[in-house]
Parts: structure tokens; sequence; C-alpha cells
DNA sequence: CGAACAATTGAATCCTTTCAAAGGGAGTGG
DNA sequence: CCACTCCCTTTGAAAGGATTCAATTGTTCG
């Protein structure tokens, strides 16, 4: 196809595959599991999820995606339904024969998802969810913006919205976070956060 | 079983890196994470697991892996290590250019991880693992040998070996399996398996 | 302002873990 | 060949944590 596309936005452009840019409000369906996957995207604004679905009716999400982030780099079928949680803008890009660095990085970005249920405890796995977010949101990394539900966030890790919502008022009681509405909240103590996702706990005591 | 073929089993050798069978026993290591990821590998026999460690020193199974199964096809550092659980033969092959087919499997692995780990309760996570497990093994579906210890399976599915062993014991109890030794079980009604990996919760009865 | 939905909180239940101990193979040495 | 030990697995009972059920509070938006 054509090379020079200015509407690349990052350094790594090593691929011929030029995209174009597509917006998606909030609850479009960006790609359903099991469609052909004709495309991959780089989320380019605003949050994507990933998620599957049981036979039962509970979903598992399986990611959240941001700025920076590729979705749907696998070959085949969809693994997954991809949906825009807010206002989104996506880089579209036909499956070309070598995006071996796409594929990287969704490996990548599934071993995060891993990593994140290698941990046990609803306190562990939140901590961890935090942390992850807040590394990439963007911000300042202390302000944390969370753009997704209680329920997806839930889905997320593998609990309830009611353990998730105890927790995160622990974590504030606990003076590590503070809330500002439910969809922020700022970071007080970033060690101690790291500590509650069991990064850095040589020995156990309260 | 595995039949003796030229160096590559496999149709899909779109790939000029031809590799070199590398032989391990049961605890080898084959790499460590954080490595520089130099090869990748494709396992001819055997079975290989892959394990990250967190600093508390709890572990986690990120995936077990049997002939056919690429593991390390990551780029830059190795995410896990990868330990052989039985004598294992494995295809060594020097990191090239296009290995997109090989990120493909790693990709397919790791969600399928996520997919074990989207199941909520012990049992739906237990019996969605073996229903994979005998998928993958080879044999007659019915006949599921369990090369790993019952420490491996619990730190892959984030349970403890107690419940692991306690979930057997019920499944067992409900003929919906037969154990013959800890280590080889025999799946009696699939259907009733699967039944449990996924639509078990609607409505509890006896 | 009120309705509809999302989030928080309380109390009881259920499940998993933890603590503790017994059973079962495989291998070694007498 | 058998006794013994070690390690893995299984099982029991108590404790802890997450879910469920139920209700309240908070937020958003017409």
């Amino acid at each position: 196809m054509v090379e020079e596309v200015t509407v690349l936005s990052h350094e790594r452009s090593l691929d011929r595959c030029a995209g174009t840019t597509v917006a998606f409000n909030r609850g479009d369906i960006i790609f359903r599991q099991g469609d052909f996957a004709r495309h991959w995207f780089e989320v380019v604004s605003g949050v994507v999820r990933s998620c599957r679905f049981h036979v039962d009716g509970h979903r598992h999400l399986t990611g959240f995606f941001y700025p920076g982030d590729v979705i749907g780099a696998e070959s085949g079928l969809y693994q997954a339904t991809a949906e825009a949680i807010t206002r989104a803008e996506l880089l579209r890009n036909d499956q070309c024969s070598s995006h071996t660095e796409h594929l990287n990085r969704a490996l990548r970005s599934a071993q995060q998802c891993i990593y994140l249920f290698g941990h046990r405890s609803a306190m562990e796995r939140l901590s961890a969810f935090l942390l992850s977010i807040a590394q990439r949101s963007g911000r300042q990394s202390t302000e944390v913006a969370l753009p997704m539900s209680r329920a997806d966030i839930a889905d997320h890790l593998g609990l309830t919205i009611h353990t998730v919502s105890r927790t995160i008022t622990e974590l504030a009681r606990r003076s590590i976070i503070a809330t500002e509405g439910p969809r922020l909240l700022r970071i007080i103590d970033m060690s101690a956060l790291a500590h509650c996702a069991g990064e850095t706990e040589p020995h156990p005591n309260s």
C-alpha cells in the first residue's frame, strides 16, 4: 500500500499498512469475538475494553486498552469482543504479513493480564490493577482516572462489584489512596500501594 | 504418539530459521525470566511449564506447553522462566525477523490462560483446566495424564493444593471423572465436565 | 426536582484457605 | 525382601475472606 502517512503517531512505523482513523462513541462495538480478524487497531485516544462471554452469560474482561495499545492483532478469528468505554479514536490497519511488533505488544498486554491474575486476594488484585492503570493513563501518575465502571473492574479481576468497592474504601481508609468521586482517585502512598499489590512483601506482618 | 519426521514436524515451515533439537531432563531450566530472548522453542515431546516469581516468593505458573506449542517467542527479555516437568525435547530456533505465526501461537496460549482465569470458582477453574489438558494431551480424549504436580496446578489456577485435591475428589465422587492414581485420570462424563466448567452457577442443587 | 442508574455499606452465608494430621508410593539401606 | 524415610496427596476442622442478599446513599440527566 502507501508508505508515507501522517496519521501514524508514534515512532515505530515499521509497517507499511497505513491506517485510517476511525472514531467510536461510548458503547460502540469495534469488533466481535468470532468474526474474521480483518483489521488490527491501535488506540489513539479514549479507552477500549475487550471481553469474552461464557455460556452462562458471565463475562470476563480480558483487558483495558489505552492510547498506544494494540488490539485485535491476532490472525484468524478475533478472540474477544472489543468495545469503546469512552469516546475513542482508533487507527484501523489491514492485517499484513509482518506485524511482528504489534503481535508482541498484544502478547505483552495478555501477559500483563495474566500477571494481574497471579495475585490472589482482592486487595492484591485491585492494588496491582490500580498501579497498572496509573502507569498507562498518562496523567501525572498520582491522579488516576477510572473510565470503566466498578462492574468492569470486577469482571476484569474476577471479583464482584461489592468487593471492588469495599477494597477501594479500605485503601482510602488507610490513606493509601483518596477518592474524588467514583471515577477519579489519587494515589497518596505509591509504595504502600505497591506493597499491597504483593510486590514488596519480604516478611508478613501488619 | 510422536512420529519421526524431519526437523520441522509441522507443515508451517515458512521460516528459514531451521531448529536444532535440544533435550532436557525433568527439572531442567530452558530459559530464565529476564534473560535476553535469543531463541524461541517449539515443544516436540514432553511437557514444559512457564512461571513467574513474585517478590514475596509466591509463583504463578503462566502456562503448560505440550508438543506443538511454542514458548519464548517474545522479543526483548523473556517474560517468564521455562522449565521441563518431564523429560522433553524442544526445537530451538534463533529469533528471526518474521516469526509472526509463532507469536500468534504464543498469543493464543496466553489467551487460553486468561480464559482459564475468567472462571471464578475452584470447580469451574479445575474443570476448564482438565478439559484444556484433555484436548492437548494427545491421547484418547477420555484418558488424561497429569504430568504436573498438584502444586503446579494450584499455582496455575490461583488455588491451593488442598482445594485442587478436594475438587478432584469431588468430581470423582460425582462420577464425572475417575482417578487412576494421582497422575492419571479418566473423564467419564465429558458433557458434565464441560457443564462444571461453565454453566454450574445458575441454579444450585445437590 | 425526581427518576434511573451506579456505588457504597451491612449482615449472613458460602467457599477457600490455613492449620494439622493421616494415607500412599517410590526409593534406599539393612 | 522388608522396614524405613521422604515427599506428594488426601482429608478433617477451624478461620478468614469473598459472595450473596438486602438496603441505603450518591450521581447523572431529563
